[in-house]
DNA sequence: CATCTCACG
DNA sequence: GACGTACGTGAGATGA
C-alpha cells in the first residue's frame, strides 16, 4: 500500500448538483450530479497512481454530534428534490466503477475519512483526500493531501494556511472559536476565522485562549471568551473529526482492481450518458494511469498517442462519407424533401476572411449526417515530398467530388426558398459560402436562439449546449487535428475521423434546433428572435466583410514613437529603482515599490501581490513619488503600443488593407454585442495620445466616415421604463439631465451651477444606472462613504419611482430568474437568489442595469437591421461598418454625406418610441477621431 | 491557464 | 455583523 485515494463522495454530490447544469434521463430521473460524479472517478481512475480509492459517503442526517448537541447542522435545509434520487444513483455508480462505497451509522464520512486516513498512515502509505470540504483540512499533513476534484487543485498545509491563517494542527481550534453557520456550530460570539487564528497564535491552542482570557485587551472580546468558553470546548468537539471508529471495512479492501466493463456500460447507458459510454467502449477504463492498447483505429495517422474518443457507429448515429457526386444529388433531394436541414462547414481557419473552405456536413434527421470533404489533402507527416505546395495533386489526397462541382450542388440546396438551413453561429458559414457565391436562406441558427432564451444563463457554443441539452460530449476539434504545435489544418485531417466530427456537428445542431425552435413561442419570445436577433446575422456579416480602412504606416510611425519613448521612460524607471527590473511585470514593481522602496501600500486579498493598478499608482504620484508617475506613463504607452498599434497592424487584411473584426452574437449577459479579433469596441478615446490611434482609422478615398452616437441612451430608457415625470420633461425640454439632478439633488439654483457640483450628480446618474452603492459612489467621488450614502438618500427622495423600480426589478429576477428589456428580450441574472450577501448583491446590481444596457442595444439593433433597406430604398451606397455600443459608423461616399447624415439620424432615432425623445449626433471625417 | 492591468460604452 | 463592491466587455503580458 502506497497512496490511498479517500473520495468525500457526499460532498462531491452536492457540489457536483449545484454546480453542474440541470440534466436528466429519458424517465426524467434528475442525473447532473451523477453525471458530475462519474466524470470525476474516471478522471481519477485514469491520471491516479493510487492503488487504494474508496468513496465515502454519510449515511442518515442523525450522528453522533447531534447527540452532543442537538443544533448540529439543525440550519441545513432539506436536499434539493431534484437531489434526492440521485443519492442512491451516486452509490450504485461508485459500485459500477468497482470501487468501495462505505458508510458507516452514527457518523459522517468525514469521520470515516479521519480514520482510514490514520489507518492508511500506520500502513506507511501517502494519502489524498478527494474533497474541498475546510472541515477535512485539519487532516492535512507530511503525508497528507487534499485535491479539489472541481477545480483539480491541491490542497496542502500551504493552502490551508490560507484559508485559516494557520497550519492544519491549529484548524480544529480555530474552528472551535470562530464556528461555522453552515454546520451550525456555535464557536464564540464576534470572533471570525481572523481573530481566532490570531488568538491561537497568541496562546498556542484553545484552551491557552481560554485560560488567558482575562489578559485580553478588548473588552466585549474578553467577556464573551469568559462567558462562552464551554461554548468553545462543545464547538472543539463537534469540528474534531473521529479518527478511531471501529470500521468494519478492512481498508486491504480498497485496492483498485480493473472495473467490470460490462456492468458499467450498463449503468452508463441506463443514465443515458451516451458519451461517457462511447468513450468506454473505445478506450476502456484503465487505472494505475496505464491505459490499455486502444485498438488502432482505421487510417489513424502515425499511431499518435492523442487518438481520439470517437464513438462508435450505433443506433442514432449513422454518419456518411459522401465521395460521389450521385450520392451528394441523392442527400440533398432527401434534404429537400424534409424541408429543413442543418449545415455546417469546416474550414482551413477560424478568421473568415483567411478561411478556404474544406468540406460541408449536413443532416436532415436525428443521426442522420454526411460530410462532403471538398478539400482534403493527404495526412500531414506521410509526404516527405509534399511539401504543403497549395494544391499540388498531393499523393495521399482521398477521393473527392471536385469542389466546384459540389458546390454547385450545394448551392441550390441553400439557397431555396422551400428549404430551412439551421446553421450553429451561421454567421460564419455564410462568409465563407459567400466566398464562392453563395448566399444561405432562409436560415435559423441555434446559438442564437440558444442566446434568446437562456442568455447569461450560460455560454452557447455548440460543446456547451451539447452537453447541456443533449447530454453528448461532443468530439472535440483538438481530438481530430491535434493541439499546440503538432495541430494541422482541417484539410490534413483523415477523412475517417473527419466524418465523425464535422458529421456529428450538424447532426448536434439539427437536434438542438429540434428542442429550442418550439420553446420560443411558449416562452414569448418569438418577436425578440425573428425581428431582432435573426435579422441582425447578415447585417453583422456584411459589416465585418466590408471592414474598415486602417492606415498601417500612420500606426507604425505611431508605434516608433511610442517604441522610443516607452525605452526613456524605462531607463528613467529603472534609474529611480535602483536597477533593472522587468517594468510589466506587476510582481516585480510591487517588490520595488512596498518592499525595496518601503512606501505605503496595501496588499490585496486573494493572491497576496501587491497591488499596482493605476488608483493605487495615481495615490503614489499625488505624494510625489516620481517613479509611481513615471511608470503611469510608462504603462500608458506600453498599452497603446501592443494592444493598439502593433496589435492593429497585425489584424490588416492583407487582401483588403481593412481590418475585419468579429461580432459575436451570443457573448454578452445584456444583449449587447461584442468584437474581437480585433476587439473596435475599446478603440482609444479618452486621452489625446490615444485618439492618435483613432486617427488612423479613415475612410476610403472619395468617402468620409459617419459616426452617429445616441446621446445618454440609457440615462433616457431609465426615464421611460421607471417612468419618471421628471426626467421626461427634462428630457422632452431638451435641458440638462445632470444639472437638474443636481439641482435636486443638492438643492442648487441652475443658474451659474458650479461644474463640480454637476460633475457630482452626473456620477449619481450614472451609479443609477450601475445599481448604486454607497460605496461605488463614494469611490468614483472620493467622497467619504456616509457622505455617498446620503447623496444616495436625497437622490431617492426627489425620485422615489426609481426606488420603486430598482425594488420591482430585482423582485422580478428573484422570482423569475431573468429581467426583461423594453423589447422583451430575457436577460438571466445568475446568482440573484445567493445566500452570500456579497454575491447576490452583486446580481442584483446586474439586474437593474441589465434592462437598461440590454433596452439600449435593443434600440440600436433595430437601427443597424433597418438602415441597409433604408439605404438602398435612398439610393445611398454609404454602409455601416462599425458598432460601438449606442455608436454607428458608416462608411459614406463624399457626396452622400448630406443625405447619409439626415437618414442615419432618422433611422436611429426612430428606432424605438419611447416616452422620451432619442436623440441621436452625428460627426463626419476622414478619419474616426474627426468623425466622433 | 489564471491573474493583473487597462482600453471602451 | 460579514460579505466585498458600482454595470457590461476583450486583449496583452507575466508567471506558474
Amino acid at each position: 500500500m502506497k497512496h490511498v485515494f479517500l473520495i468525500d463522495g457526499s460532498g462531491f454530490i452536492f457540489r457536483a448538483f449545484h454546480g453542474l447544469p440541470p440534466m436528466s434521463r429519458p424517465d426524467g430521473t434528475p442525473v447532473n450530479a451523477v453525471y458530475g460524479f462519474v466524470m470525476m472517478l474516471m478522471k481519477l481512475v485514469e491520471e491516479t497512481d493510487a492503488d487504494h480509492i474508496a468513496v465515502l459517503f454519510d449515511r442518515a442526517r442523525k450522528t453522533f454530534r447531534n447527540d452532543i448537541y442537538p443544533d448540529y447542522k439543525a440550519n441545513r435545509a432539506e436536499p434539493p428534490e431534484d437531489l434526492i434520487p440521485q443519492f442512491a444513483l451516486v452509490r450504485d455508480a461508485t459500485r459500477a466503477m468497482g470501487l468501495p462505497a462505505v458508510d458507516m451509522d452514527g457518523f459522517e464520512a468525514d469521520d470515516l475519512i479521519a480514520t482510514y486516513t490514520r489507518i492508511a498512515l500506520e500502513r506507511d502509505a501517502d494519502v489524498t483526500i478527494v474533497s474541498s470540504d475546510k472541515d477535512l483540512m485539519q487532516l492535512v499533513g507530511p503525508r497528507v493531501n487534499m485535491m479539489d476534484a472541481m477545480k483539480n487543485r491541491l490542497i496542502g498545509p500551504d493552502e490551508v494556511r490560507e484559508k485559516f491563517g494557520l497550519g492544519p494542527d491549529k484548524v480544529v481550534d480555530i474552528q472551535a472559536l470562530a464556528g461555522d453557520s453552515s454546520d451550525n456550530i456555535p464557536g464564540v460570539r464576534g470572533i471570525g476565522v481572523k481573530t481566532a487564528a490570531q488568538l491561537i497564535e497568541q496562546f498556542g491552542d484553545l484552551d491557552g485562549v481560554l485560560a488567558g482570557a482575562e489578559s485580553i485587551p478588548q473588552p466585549k472580546r474578553r467577556q464573551s471568551l469568559i462567558e462562552q468558553a464551554d461554548m468553545a470546548r462543545l464547538s472543539r468537539r463537534l469540528v474534531t473529526l473521529r479518527d478511531d471508529i471501529p470500521v468494519d471495512v478492512d481498508i486491504d479492501s480498497f485496492d483498485v482492481r480493473e472495473p467490470n466493463a460490462p456492468a458499467l456500460l450498463k449503468f452508463l447507458e441506463a443514465q443515458n450518458f451516451r458519451s461517457l459510454a462511447a468513450k468506454v467502449k473505445s478506450r476502456g477504463v484503465h487505472p494505475h494511469g496505464k491505459p490499455k492498447e486502444v485498438s488502432p483505429a482505421t487510417g489513424d495517422v502515425g499511431g499518435k498517442p492523442s487518438a481520439a474518443p470517437i464513438a462508435e457507429e450505433g443506433p442514432g448515429r449513422n454518419y456518411e462519407l459522401i465521395q460521389d457526386i450521385e450520392t451528394l444529388k441523392r442527400w440533398i433531394a432527401e434534404a429537400e424533401e424534409k424541408g429543413v436541414v442543418a449545415v455546417d462547414c469546416e474550414t482551413t481557419s477560424l478568421d473568415v476572411m483567411r478561411a478556404e473552405i474544406v468540406g460541408v456536413s449536413l443532416a436532415y434527421e436525428e443521426g442522420r449526417a454526411c460530410y462532403i470533404p471538398l478539400a482534403h489533402k493527404g495526412a500531414p507527416d506521410q509526404g516527405a515530398l509534399d511539401f504543403g505546395a497549395g494544391d499540388a495533386p498531393a499523393t495521399g489526397a482521398p477521393k473527392q467530388i471536385p469542389r466546384d462541382l459540389a458546390l454547385a450542388q450545394l448551392k441550390m440546396l441553400l439557397e431555396d426558398d422551400g428549404v430551412l438551413k439551421v446553421g450553429q453561429n451561421i454567421k460564419y458559414d455564410m462568409h465563407i459560402f459567400q466566398k464562392y457565391d453563395i448566399s444561405i436562406a432562409p436560415y435559423d441558427d441555434t446559438m442564437v436562439l440558444s442566446f434568446v432564451l437562456e442568455g447569461g444563463l450560460h455560454g452557447h457554443g455548440m460543446d456547451e449546449l451539447a452537453r447541456l441539452h443533449l447530454g453528448l460530449e461532443t468530439i472535440k476539434f483538438k481530438d481530430v487535428a491535434g493541439s499546440g504545435k503538432a495541430q494541422v489544418t482541417f484539410d490534413r485531417v483523415a477523412l475517417d475521423k473527419a466524418v465523425e466530427y464535422a458529421a456529428e456537428d450538424a447532426d448536434v445542431t439539427l437536434r438542438l434546433f429540434g428542442l429550442l425552435k418550439g420553446r420560443l413561442v411558449h416562452e414569448r419570445l418569438v418577436s425578440v428572435y425573428e425581428t431582432l436577433e435573426r435579422p441582425l446575422v447578415t447585417v453583422l456579416k456584411d459589416m465585418e466583410r466590408h471592414g474598415v480602412l486602417v492606415d498601417a504606416v500612420q500606426l507604425k510611425d505611431l508605434s516608433d514613437d511610442f517604441t522610443a519613448r516607452i525605452g526613456d521612460l524605462e531607463r528613467e524607471i529603472h534609474a529611480l529603482a535602483g536597477h533593472e527590473f522587468n517594468v510589466a511585470s506587476p510582481k516585480q514593481l510591487g517588490e520595488i515599490l512596498f518592499d525595496e522602496m518601503g512606501l505605503a501600500g496595501a496588499k490585496k486579498g486573494k493572491t497576496g501581490a501587491y497591488g499596482t493598478g493605476a488608483e493605487v499608482l495615481e495615490e503614489l504620484a499625488a505624494q510625489d513619488v516620481k517613479i509611481a508617475a513615471k511608470v503611469l506613463d510608462w504603462r500608458q504607452l506600453a498599452k497603446l503600443k501592443s494592444t493598439y498599434t502593433d496589435a492593429l497592424i497585425k489584424q490588416i487584411d492583407p487582401a483588403t488593407g481593412r481590418v475585419h473584426t468579429s461580432f459575436a452574437m451570443a457573448a454578452t449577459s445584456t444583449g449587447r454585442l461584442a468584437s474581437s479579433d480585433p476587439n473596435v469596441q475599446n478603440i482609444p478615446v479618452r486621452t489625446e495620445e490615444g485618439r492618435k490611434i483613432r486617427r488612423a482609422f479613415i475612410a476610403k478615398p472619395g468617402h468620409k466616415l459617419l459616426s452617429a452616437d445616441y446621446s445618454q441612451i440609457e440615462l433616457r430608457l431609465l426615464a421611460h421604463v421607471a417612468d419618471i415625470d421628471a426626467l421626461k420633461d427634462a428630457f422632452a425640454k431638451g435641458q440638462d439631465v445632470h444639472a437638474m439632478t443636481a439641482a435636486q439633488v443638492f438643492g442648487v439654483p441652475l443658474e451659474g451651477m458650479d461644474p463640480m457640483v454637476r460633475r457630482q450628480a452626473k456620477a449619481i446618474n450614472f451609479g443609477i444606472i450601475y445599481g448604486i452603492s454607497a460605496f461605488g459612489l463614494a469611490r468614483q467621488l472620493g467622497i467619504s462613504r456616509p457622505e455617498a450614502a446620503r447623496y444616495i438618500d436625497a437622490y431617492f427622495e426627489r425620485y422615489p419611482g426609481i426606488r420603486a423600480y430598482m425594488d420591482e426589478t430585482k423582485a422580478a429576477a428573484r422570482r423569475d430568474g431573468y429581467v426583461t428589456t423594453l423589447f422583451g428580450r430575457r436577460c438571466h441574472v445568475a446568482g440573484i437568489n445567493e445566500k452570500n450577501p456579497a454575491r447576490r448583491n452583486f446580481a442584483e446590481r446586474a439586474a437593474i442595469n441589465a434592462p437598461i444596457q440590454g433596452g439600449a442595444a435593443d434600440i440600436i439593433k433595430r437601427a443597424m437591421i433597418h438602415l441597409p433597406g433604408a439605404l438602398a430604398r435612398a439610393g445611398l451606397k454609404a454602409v455601416s461598418i462599425l458598432q460601438v455600443h449606442d455608436e454607428l459608423i458608416l462608411e459614406v461616399p463624399d457626396n452622400e454625406c448630406d443625405d447619409a447624415t439626415a437618414l442615419v439620424r432618422a433611422v436611429m432615432e426612430n428606432a424605438a418610441h419611447l416616452e422620451v425623445p432619442l436623440l441621436v449626433d452625428v460627426g463626419l471625417g476622414y478619419n474616426w477621431e474627426q468623425a466622433h
